[in-house]
This record gives C-alpha cells, structure tokens and sequence, in this order.
DNA sequence: CTTACTGCAAAGACTTTGCATACTC
DNA sequence: GAGTATGCAAAGTCTTTGCAGTAAG
C-alpha cells in the first residue's frame, strides 16, 4: 500500500493525513499478519509515539477498517481490515500466525436463530490454536 | 454442586481441598455464566484472596476443568468447564450471556486440512457479540 | 511432618487520561 | 485560523511474583 493511497482512506474517513498515522497504517499493510502495539511502537519510535498508536488504532477500529484481534494474550493483535474478514491460526509454541478463509455466517445465523434471547449478532471471533509444522517436529 | 463433590474433584486433580478453593469452583458453579475475577473476589473476600483466585484458575485451567474465556475485554472470564463445550453470545449493551450449543468440529477440521503449515489444533475460541431482545428496544 | 497453599505487599504489563504545544487542511 | 493530532508524564486496571507463615494429607 502507498503512502499516497493511505492519505486518500484517511482523510475520506475524515481523519487527518499526518506522518505518524500514515507510518502507521503503512506498517500494518507491510505485514499481513497481525502485530502488537509493542512491535509496531517499535518499529514507530521515531515517528509516533505509543500512546498515538493506542489512539490511531482505537479510531481505526471504529471506523471498522482496522480490526482487533484477540489470541488469549495479554495484550491485543491489531490488523487491517480492507480485504475480506477472516480468521487466524496461532501457534502456541512460536506465535506464527496463518490466515484462515473460513465461511463462518451460516454459522453465525444459525447461532441467532437458537437464540432465546438476542435479537442480532454483529460479530463474533474465531481463533484456533494449535502447532505449527516446525514446532511439532 | 454439593462441597462435597467440589473436595473429591480437588483430591481427583491433585489439589488440596482447601476451604477457599472449595469456595471458588462453589462460586463458579452457582453461576452458569463466565465470570470475572473481580466479581469472584469480592464475592470470595473474606475467605479467598483475590491473588489466589488468580493462582487457582491459572491451576484448574491447566488441569482443564476452568476454562478462561476472552470476551474481547481487558479483563478475563472463568466458567467451569464439566459439561459439553460450548460457546457464548455477548450483549455488547448490558453484557449478558447465553450459551450456544454449536458444533464447530467440523470447521476446526477444515481450518486444518486447509492450512499450510499447522500439524495440529488444539482448541478454538468462537465467540459471538450482539444485542439481547432487552437491550433492543 | 512435608509440601502445597495462603495473605499481604510490591512490582509488572498493558492501556488510558490530561494537558500544553504543534501541525493539517 | 479552527480544530484535530501529538508527545510527555502520570495514573489506572488487570495480573504476576516474592516471601514468610499456615494448614492439608
């Protein structure tokens, strides 16, 4: 993703185009998997400093086109949120991360419909954890 | 769940049934629902400290008879983990849950067959946030 | 009586808030 | 120029660790 691409999401989301959160956002398109706070403060130190990166990051999440993403740390995993929603496959020895294109709407309706007492679903999460090929050997 | 059965199921796992571990899986099982540390503690004060509610769970969800449930907050959730698994729905307003009875065996298969570089998983969580029928109007 | 368990205090990790200054548009 | 964005410092929340004393089996 280009520099001048991501001024053009942020000012349409109607935020301003400033160095620290176009560094940011370019970070988080460098890698696809999803990063740390830590990793991308960083990697951001001179540009952005950590409290702005809590801050972008909580905006970002609103506006819906950065998702945060839970794997039963302490901390949070964020990743851009522009391609189609998926889910993740964590190791539990290393931490590598694989992307999971997995359908899970039928799943998510048929969740609602046995329902007693909910009226919608917005969003659910869905992480598997397990081994990856290197750690198992 | 008599104290009884709380104290055989300690031995079982290797514990030593105290009168505050006791206590806690009580707690636990008076409430079907995912419960929070600090509501277990204040609920527990006077017989367990709030460090050894932290210590125990840590232990029983090791020995996998406590599960710890992320719901997306900064804080964890601890349900008893004896019956069927299962997952959760999450009002995002007032925070109520309901269980959902789902089978997501075969996907955690698929999530498998389908990956590149995993050999095994161990577990998932699925769990689905919305607004309750309350909430709603 | 041995070893695991406990309470209290302190520290640690992650995140949020306040506020004066700086930068975008 | 108006109003958002920023950096730094400080505080807040949740969780973990250390240690000497206590109790279960």
């Amino acid at each position: 993703m280009k520099r001048e691409e991501i001024q053009i999401l942020l000012r349409k989301e109607g935020y301003k185009a400033t160095e620290g959160r176009v560094a940011l956002i370019f970070e988080l398109a460098k890698r696809k998997e999803p990063q740390t706070i830590l990793s991308l403060s960083k990697r951001l130190k001179s540009v952005f400093d950590e409290t702005n990166i809590y801050r972008a990051l909580e905006s970002f999440v609103k506006s819906g086109f950065v998702r945060k993403i839970d794997f039963q740390k302490s901390h949070a995993y964020y990743e851009l949120a522009l391609g189609e929603h998926h889910h993740h496959l964590v190791c539990a020895e290393c931490g590598k991360i694989e992307d999971v294109d997995l359908c899970v709407d039928s799943i998510e309706k048929k969740a609602l419909k046995d329902s007693k007492s909910f009226s919608s679903i917005k969003s659910h999460s869905l992480e598997f954890f397990g081994i990856c090929r290197q750690c198992a050997r």
